[in-house]
DNA sequence: CTAAGTGCAAAATGTTTGCATACTT
DNA sequence: AAGTATGCAAACATTTTGCACTTAG
């Protein structure tokens, strides 16, 4: 397995990741925060992390830029999924049982195994819903 | 309530999406399929029509363009999740009985109201993961 | 007539690529 | 020395905007 050269930018990067656990960031930030970094460098590098498994790649909804998360802890992150208020944007971090239901549903009738890390739900949060009436 | 003027344009739009229940269409095939039409009365009818609630808009994880589908038959569409392969891509329909547990569950812990329409669900398809084998 | 919609071209994002140079091993 | 990674600028892709012109009501 091919780990590729160390460089002083890659670890600039991977250790900004390590600082911002369970936090999703752009490239757009990345170039932001590391401003010695070429914007070039930054996505080829996250590229790389992602197909190394050291970073997540998410595309929310609505956004046009996709962002970045760090995955080196998965152990404290099992059973956790993502929900997403489509309407302040805010991202929520939830413990759901029932999800666990739907994945063997899903492996049992359709084959079909879910990545939770992936997935994100979307909807109304109390907030926004409540904002609303 | 105002609903904006009626134009061939529009009509044209919002006919094609009639054309194509269920289907994932994105501005540049609505581009290329109208080809009378330009972009940017695209993309403007197309956010109209999802302001309008005619239309919903997704972003799909890996892909770069939004897409867009046609919302018009709620009815027969109840209960019913998308499921993305994050291999090959394909996108499945699939009926789910626990995921209405989950919206229960998101609803009462934490007054989070789940939108199924807009929520995918990514995994790995029964095919791909017989191939990786 | 007035408000709203259209087309075009230009700009604004976000991401990728070619290529010469610099760094790792 | 050989193989990668970097930086820069240019190329792309997607979406948005300004503005003059047309059309619906």
């Amino acid at each position: 397995m091919k780990e590729g050269y160390k460089t002083k930018q890659r670890e600039e990067i991977l250790s900004f990741f390590r600082q911002h656990p369970g936090q999703h960031i752009t490239a757009q930030e990345l170039c932001t925060a590391l401003n010695g970094v070429s914007k070039a460098t930054v996505y080829r590098a996250l590229d790389r992390l992602v197909q190394e498994g050291l970073l997540r790649r998410y595309t929310l909804e609505g956004g046009q830029a996709a962002c970045y998360q760090f995955s080196g802890s998965h152990s404290h992150c099992q059973e956790h999924y993502h929900i997403r208020c489509t309407q302040c944007g805010r991202l929520f971090h939830v413990q759901s049982f029932a999800m666990s239901r739907v994945a063997g549903e899903l492996k049992e009738q359709e084959g079909f195994i879910l990545d939770s890390s992936m997935t994100v739900l979307y909807g109304i949060c109390r907030e926004c819903s409540q904002k609303d009436k």
